[in-house]
DNA sequence: GTAAAATACGAGCGGTTGCTCGCGTTTTTA
DNA sequence: TAAAAACGCGAGCAACCGCTCGTATTTTAC
């Protein structure tokens, strides 16, 4: 057993300064690329032309497309954890409904509306589930919103738990869609019909507001 | 100025039996394609082959991917309306919104199981809506919805119409989504709780159940 | 029967895709 | 300072894309 003389995966090469420069070149034009043309039509060489970098350089960096799409997709991660903070967190676990959506979309609007990537590769990531990781961006998200309403409805089955997320994710992410194509007035409609209509989906099952009275 | 020589358009050219019956072949395997790969990864090869016909063959019917997509989409539409009927007619207009989401969704739900490609075709045709026709699956679809909604609730804005008709619209395309890939008990409980979002989204809407209390 | 039109084929064109590879340059290591 | 490693380039490969075209067959029209 060699211990220098790695098996299948080749160790990863040191990067100096300048590579890391490039990468995050990169990241970054694949955001504008991804953000224009949708995550699918992206190509690595019109990512690598944005870049105003070779294909070479690319690959140098990043073995696919999936590769530098995911790494995307970790920055934005990470930046929208920080700029919503702790919207999650169980100290606003006992905040009326209204008041927590509030503290988790507001961020997430705002952070939407300055990073149009982000949208992209949710719904680019989405279709591609299957041949991507598990922290797919979309995945990710909405274990988070499972998370979410775990705390607030403990007594859930998994499978309740699990729909009542979709539902939920699914809202915010059509709001968001419908946002980037407003401006002034309609998109303050816009999010306030969102908040609305996640207000009255989730009002029941948290067991505040109007209790619902639909015959089913 | 002649009349049998036509100047842009190449007038259509006379089918028979064995044409009508190819591209009824056509449209079915692009039907299995779309569903299998969705529509922006389908090619028309694939589809040509998927119907066990060269691709010569397939642009003797279609002139490009767009037009088997549309004449797919037109045969959809058309069959679905007939499955729900008249659904949205304004015979039940004066019915309970209950069972008027029951009236609606359960053909379009039953429909979608039995047609697979129709959700592929609709976001498909959404991501391309600028090149499509006009008559584009989905923007049907969702004029339709509008016409239901400004039939229950008059007193609507066009603005405030079509956030709710795009609202309602997505709520009922990602239960659709959900429904596809659960089966059984959690196939019943996704249909459910589609119906519940749906009633609790549009109820104040209607004036009818729990009036919102959203504080916003 | 025969000319015209419709149907069918499949090799292949021009283009784009993701990606490679050889080679030159810059930076680090020793 | 010299070897090694990281960086960078861009022509170009194989595969596939949508699509065409010359040609052969079948059906229709007269």
């Amino acid at each position: 057993m060699d211990k220098t003389e790695g098996m299948a995966e080749p160790r990863p090469r040191r990067r100096q300064a300048r590579g890391e420069r490039r990468m995050a070149q990169l990241v970054d034009a694949a955001g504008r690329v991804f953000a224009k043309v949708g995550y699918a039509a992206a190509s690595t060489n019109a990512i690598a032309r944005e870049a105003g970098v070779s294909p070479g350089t690319f690959y140098q960096f990043f073995p696919n497309k999936e590769a530098i799409a995911a790494a995307l997709g970790r920055q934005l991660q990470e930046s929208l954890e920080v700029a919503y903070g702790m919207g999650l967190a169980p100290e606003n676990a006992g905040l009326p409904l209204a008041e927590v959506l509030d503290a988790v979309l507001d961020p997430v609007i705002e952070f939407n509306l300055a990073n149009p990537a982000f949208l992209a590769l949710i719904n680019g990531s989405e279709s591609l589930c299957g041949t991507m990781d598990k922290e797919a961006l979309g995945t990710t998200l909405l274990s988070r919103v499972e998370q979410l309403i775990a705390l607030r409805v403990p007594d859930l089955t998994p499978l309740e738990r699990r729909i009542a997320a979709e539902f939920s994710f699914a809202m915010v992410k059509t709001g968001l869609e419908m946002l980037v194509v407003r401006e002034g007035p309609a998109r303050a409609a816009t999010i306030a019909e969102m908040k609305r209509a996640l207000y009255a989906y989730l009002a029941p099952l948290v067991g505040e507001g109007p209790v619902d009275i639909y015959p089913g």
